[in-house]
DNA sequence: AAACAATATTGATATATATCATATGAAACC
DNA sequence: GGTTTCATATGATATATATCAATATTGTTT
């Protein structure tokens, strides 16, 4: 909503390295926008024009595997950077993204962005910094997704969602079952099955798209051990 | 074998935009090394203070499971930096280095280097954008073959080796089968029976490390389509 | 409200892959 | 030189996961 950077929260983590005169050149090239849950934000593909990161709201980063299938990379939370370091080594999006949640996002000229990379040395330090935390991240979550049976798969990414997306034991997925699958390398009916298997053994509540942990420990210890 | 950075072939790779003086200041603090095939670079876990990059050789980049078992994340040709962005963004390696074939890599301190992003911006943008070039294409990769069977990645992985390593048809393998199968996410036993196969219907020939693709157009076919 | 499409669910079965067992040759070790 | 260990190899079997089928449930369009 607000539209002055001078207050938005997420100055202090990203541009605390600007002085004035940069951050007001910055401030010019940006947009705030607004996207429906649902509504994509950029296409793979696509030429890259700008830097996007997440204000509010929640993304999911994907790319198309034919007609019929996604391959869901991550999900993104506030915060983040959209779209991988990509952006500045290609020249198209190798990926889509597409909001999981009415997301507010903020849209900076990669050009004015690129600018002040090359005039503020410690600037470009932090984001580099921040970047890749964020694309490590992704690679040992993937890395470690693929090591876990399905039961361990399914387990792990409830977890992911209670403990890093909602921050609590109770919520509503953001997600169909079919993305779920999608998301941790596995096939619908496997999720929705296993799913129903922790629902029978008293460790989480299911009711539709709402998830209650029951019994965590538990939960943690088959994400670990399958 | 070269000592003076002058000379080396890897200047014009990254270090072009740096002027004398900072030039300078690289190399007093940079080191030549040489490893032999077999010897480990750098573990999992240990204190982070230099910056690799490969100048002749080949390394793989692996994450410890367990005992038994390693999990290789990539293989580095020469011009790879190594480790991918995480030295950035983390004080201790959350991977383990070692050399596949004799390699020599240059090592320079981290600091100095992080030194210089702060204090040229060209030089940040130009790392920024091969580091991320190359993150990139280790979550790529990992996401292709995690979407073939295991006919497909055998298949892929030959490949990989004769088109981007060795730029030849006929090569010698520079890991075990266990090592092919920690890389491409199969078992041991499956890469051997697959490579019989493959080997059985007259697409490539096997001598023990020694590989010949025969028919390549049915090997990338295979790697495909499964 | 009816018709339709997408999602969720469960069961039965097929298939791909892992596991176990065994053998051989080569390298490493004492 | 003999013993041990590791890499390669192949077959038989077990297991995990995908696929196919059928039905309910929910959401969407008209």
């Amino acid at each position: 909503m607000t539209n002055t950077c001078d207050v938005c929260t997420y100055r202090s983590y990203l541009f605390d390295n600007l002085n004035k005169t940069e951050f007001g050149l910055l401030t010019l090239s940006r947009k705030e926008m607004f996207f429906r849950k649902g509504e994509i934000i950029c296409r793979e593909g696509e030429k890259i024009n700008n830097f996007y990161y997440l204000k509010e709201g929640l993304l999911k980063v994907y790319k198309t595997v034919d007609a019929r299938k996604e391959q869901i990379i991550s999900i993104s939370n506030p915060l983040d950077f959209i779209g991988l370091l990509s952006v500045f080594s290609n020249f198209n999006y190798i990926f889509s993204v597409s909001a999981l949640e009415n997301s507010s996002i903020c849209i900076i000229e990669l050009d004015a962005l690129k600018k002040l990379i090359q005039s503020n040395g410690e600037f470009a330090m932090t984001l580099l910094e921040k970047m890749s935390k964020m694309n490590d991240q992704i690679l040992e979550t993937r890395l470690l997704i693929n090591l876990k049976n399905l039961r361990g798969r399914t387990a792990y990414i409830i977890l992911m969602f209670a403990k890093d997306i909602y921050k609590s034991k109770k919520f509503d997925l953001p997600v169909s079952r079919k993305e779920i699958a999608e998301l941790i390398d596995m096939r619908t009916e496997n999720v929705i099955r296993i799913l129903s298997e922790l629902r029978n053994d008293g460790i989480i509540k299911i009711e539709g798209k709402s998830i209650e942990i029951i019994d965590q420990k538990r939960l943690e210890s088959i994400s670990e051990f399958g």
